[in-house]
DNA sequence: GTTAGCACATGACCCT
DNA sequence: AGGGTCATGTGCTAAC
C-alpha cells in the first residue's frame, strides 16, 4: 500500500467489521460467552432476546456487573490486515469434536448446554491463498475460547492492540491504517487555509502539508501477501478535513458513508452456505440477535468516532488558522513568559520557539503565541487609541487657533471601534451597532 | 469509593500493575505465548533472554510480524476491581492434565515443548472470601488460554475495555477511575488563570470548575465486595493539573512515584509458595526477565502518559486563557462564519454560540472565536492606523497653515507598533526593536 | 436515539 | 533511551 493512501474510517470500519463480526470465529461467539460462564443457552432461551449489555459496556453498574460480563470491549480489528476474502475461509465451522478428556469435558460439558458452533483447532497461520474450505488451515481460533478478543468484540475497533488474531500473525500496527490519512487530513493544514487571513500584510506561515509520519510498512503491498492494491484516492467533498477513501477498494468493501446497515460483512453463519449445515436453528437466531446488537453498538461506535474526529479536526483546523493569523516573526519568537519554573533566573531563553523544529510550531506553541498575540494586539489598540485621543486634542488646539470648527471625537471613531471589541468598558457593546465586515 | 476521590495515574498504574503482572494468571503468561505458537520454551532457552518485543508492539515491522505475535497490547487491567489478595488465589497452578483428546493433543502437544504453568479450569466466579488455595474455585482461567488479555498484557493499561477477566465479573468502567480526576484538573480551569488578562476592561468568563462526570459506581466500596476503602486524598504540589492519590491504598500498593522497580506485585510464581512446586526453575527465570521487560514497558508507558497529560493540560489551559482574553460579548455572539453549508440562505443564525450551554463555551467555539477576534483586532488596528495617518495629514495641514513645524509621522509611532506586529509589511519587523512590555 | 462535548491512554513518530 | 507531539479510539456525560 502506498504511504500516501488515504482511507475513510468508514472504510476502516468496513474492514474491521468484516474482520470481527464477519469473521467466522464469530461462530464461537456465543459459545464463548457460554464458556465464560456468563450465559448459557438456557438463559438465552428464557431471555427471549439478547440483551444489549451482552455486548455493552455502558451498563457496567455494580448491578449489571454482577451478572457476569459476557465480554467487554476489546477488539482493535483494524489490526487485522487480512481481507475479508481471506477471512471467509475461517467461516467453516467443523462439528464439535468428541469430548473424551477431562479437559474437554470440563470446557465443553460444563458450560455448554447447546453448543453448536465450536470450532476445531486448526493451523495458526493464515494461508494467504484462497484455500477456502479447508478447516485445517487458517483457522483463527486456537481452540474454543481462544481469540476472545476477536470473537466477542464484535463492536469494537479500538486502536489498542489487543490480543485478537494473535495466532494469525497479524500486524498490530493498525494505527498505520489510521494515522497516515489523518496526517494529511487534519493537523497538517488541508482545509483551504481560510483564504483571507489578515488585513494588512500579515504573512502566512507558508505552512506546507508535510508527510511526516510515513506509512508503516506492515501494510505495504510489498510486504503483505495480498498483492498490489489499487490505490484509488477518492476525494470527498464534505468537510474541510474529510478523509479520503481508498483501502477497502481492493477488498471490495463499499465505501459507503453511513449505510452501515447494509454492511457487507455479516455473520458468515447468516451468509455462508458452507456453515449452514453445522449451525442449529436456535443458535442461528441467537446469533442474529447478537449480531443485531453488535451492529447497533458498532454503528454507535463508528458514528461516535466520526463525530469525535470531526471535532478534533475542527479544533486542529482552528489552531492552524490561528497560526496563520499570527505573524511569522511573532510566532517564531521565543515564548515571552517561558516557563518561569524551568529557567530560574539567568538561564538563557531558548533562541527558538520549541516545536518550531521542522518549521512548524506545535499546537501548544501556537496557542501560547495566540494568547500573546491577542494581548499584544489589545495593547497596541490601547496605545493607538491613546495616541488618537492625544492627536485629537492637538488637532483641536490648532483648530481653535485657526478658528476652524473643532473635529469631534465621537463614539463613531476610535471609541466605537474599541467598544465593539469590548475593550472600552465604559461603553457597553450592547449599545453599539456591530458592523459586520463583509469579509467575514 | 467516593465519587470525589482522585487518583494519580501512578496510583492507577500501580493498581493496574499489581492486577496484571501480579495477577496469578501470569503463570500462564508464557504458556499462552507458547500456545499461541509464537514462542516455545526451547526458543526461550536459545534466546537466553526474553526479547523486548515479546511484550512490545513497537517492533511490528513486517519482518518482526512474521515471527508471530506473542500477544499484542490488550489489557485494560484497570477494569479489574479485584484486589491482589483476591487474585492471589488464582495463582495455584495445577499440573497439566493428561492430554487424551485430539483437542488436547492439538492445543498442548502442538505448541508446548516444556509447558509448566498451565492452569486447569475451575470455577468462573471469583469468591470474594479468602479461600486461597482451592483450585476449584475462583480460578480466573477457564482453560489454558483463556484470559489472554490479562495474561500477556503486562504492560498495558489502556482504557479500552478488553476481555480481560471476563469471567470475573469485573467492572469495565475503568474510565471511572481516570475521568473524574481529570475533570477537576485539566479542562476546568485550575491553573491560576494567568492573572493578568486583558488591557482594558475585558472581563473574564467567570468559569467555574464543574464536577461533571461523577464517579462510576462500579468501584464503589458499597457495591464491591472488598470492604470500604480508606480514602486518603494526598494533594500533590507540582503542576497546575496534577492528579491526586488515593486508590491503591486499600490494596496496600505503595504510591511511590518512580520507585517502580520495587513494585509489590511480582509474579505469583516468584512469591507464592503454593505455586513453587509446579514451576520449574527455568520458567521462573524467564518470568523474571519477562517481568523486567514488562517493568521497563510499564515505566515508559507511565512516563509517556504523564507527558501526554501535561501536553493536554497545557493546550487546554491555553484555550481557556484564550477564552479569558476574548470579550464575553464577543465570545457569546453567534459565530460569524457559521457553517455556510448548513444554513443555505435565509436560515436564521443560531442565536447563541453552540457549546455555550452551561455558560462555558467549548474548545472549538473558543478557538473559532479566537480566530475571529484576532481578525477583528487586526482590522481595528488597520482602521485605527488609517485614521491616525489621516489625522496626521490633517494635523500637518493645520501646522503648515500656522507655520508650526510639522509633526512627524515616524516609525516610532503607529507604524512602528504595526511593524512590531507584522501588520505593516513595508517595514520589516526584523529592523524594529521589539520592546518587551514588562507585563509579559 | 442522535449528536456532541471532554479526558484519557496508547502507538507511531520524531528529536536529542 | 527518553522526552515530546500527534492522531486515534474509546468511555462517560449531557443536550436535544
Amino acid at each position: 500500500m502506498n504511504p500516501n493512501d488515504k482511507y475513510t474510517d468508514d472504510t476502516l470500519n468496513e474492514l474491521h467489521f468484516s474482520q470481527t463480526v464477519g469473521s467466522p470465529e464469530y461462530g464461537s461467539l456465543l459459545s464463548r460467552q457460554v464458556l465464560q460462564g456468563g450465559i448459557n443457552y438456557d438463559d438465552l432461551e428464557q431471555m427471549g432476546t439478547v440483551p444489549d449489555d451482552l455486548l455493552d459496556l455502558d451498563d457496567m453498574s455494580p448491578e449489571s456487573s454482577n451478572r457476569g460480563q459476557y465480554i467487554p470491549q476489546t477488539g482493535n480489528s483494524s489490526n487485522n490486515m487480512y481481507p475479508p476474502e481471506t477471512q471467509l475461509q475461517y467461516g467453516i465451522t467443523p462439528p464439535i469434536p468428541e469430548s473424551s478428556s477431562p479437559f474437554d469435558e470440563y470446557m465443553i460439558g460444563r458450560y455448554v448446554n447447546n453448543m453448536d458452533g465450536i470450532q476445531l483447532p486448526s493451523q495458526m497461520r493464515p494461508n494467504t491463498n484462497s484455500n477456502t474450505g479447508s478447516n485445517t488451515s487458517n483457522n483463527n481460533n486456537l481452540n474454543v475460547n481462544n481469540n476472545n478478543n476477536n470473537n466477542l468484540n464484535v463492536n469494537n475497533n479500538n486502536n489498542n492492540n489487543n490480543s485478537n488474531d494473535v495466532s494469525m500473525g497479524n500486524s498490530n500496527n493498525n494505527t498505520n491504517l489510521t494515522d497516515s490519512p489523518q496526517l494529511n487530513a487534519s493537523y497538517y493544514p488541508t482545509s483551504a487555509s481560510h483564504s483571507r487571513n489578515s488585513s494588512a500584510g500579515i504573512s502566512n506561515m507558508g505552512m506546507v502539508p508535510v508527510q511526516q509520519q510515513q506509512m508503516g510498512s506492515s501494510l505495504s503491498p510489498d510486504t503483505t501477501p495480498y498483492g498490489s492494491p489499487t490505490n484509488i484516492p477518492v476525494p470527498t467533498s464534505s468537510g474541510a478535513s474529510r478523509r479520503q477513501v481508498n483501502f477497502a477498494d481492493q477488498f471490495g468493501s463499499p465505501s459507503s458513508y453511513g449505510s452501515s446497515l447494509e454492511h457487507r460483512a455479516l455473520s458468515p453463519y447468516a451468509r455462508s452456505p458452507l456453515s449452514k449445515g453445522v449451525i442449529s436453528r436456535s443458535l442461528d437466531e441467537k446469533q442474529q440477535q447478537l449480531l443485531a446488537a453488535a451492529e447497533r453498538k458498532r454503528k454507535r461506535r463508528e458514528s461516535h468516532n466520526a463525530v469525535e474526529r470531526r471535532r478534533r479536526d475542527n479544533i486542529n483546523d482552528r489552531i492552524q488558522e490561528l497560526s496563520t493569523l499570527i505573524p511569522e516573526n511573532f510566532l517564531n519568537e521565543p515564548i515571552i513568559g517561558g516557563s518561569p519554573s524551568l529557567g530560574p533566573m539567568g538561564s538563557p531563553p531558548p533562541s527558538q520557539t520549541p516545536g518550531t523544529k521542522d518549521g512548524r510550531p506545535n499546537k501548544g506553541t501556537i496557542l501560547i503565541k495566540s494568547v500573546e498575540y491577542i494581548k499584544k494586539l489589545q495593547t497596541v489598540i490601547d496605545e493607538q487609541n491613546q495616541r488618537e485621543i492625544d492627536m485629537y486634542e492637538r488637532l483641536n488646539i490648532l483648530e481653535r487657533q485657526l478658528g476652524i470648527p473643532e473635529t469631534k471625537l465621537e463614539t463613531s471613531s476610535a471609541e466605537l471601534a474599541l467598544a465593539r471589541l469590548g475593550i472600552k468598558d465604559d461603553l457597553s457593546p450592547d449599545q453599539v451597532v456591530v458592523k459586520q465586515e463583509e469579509e467575514y
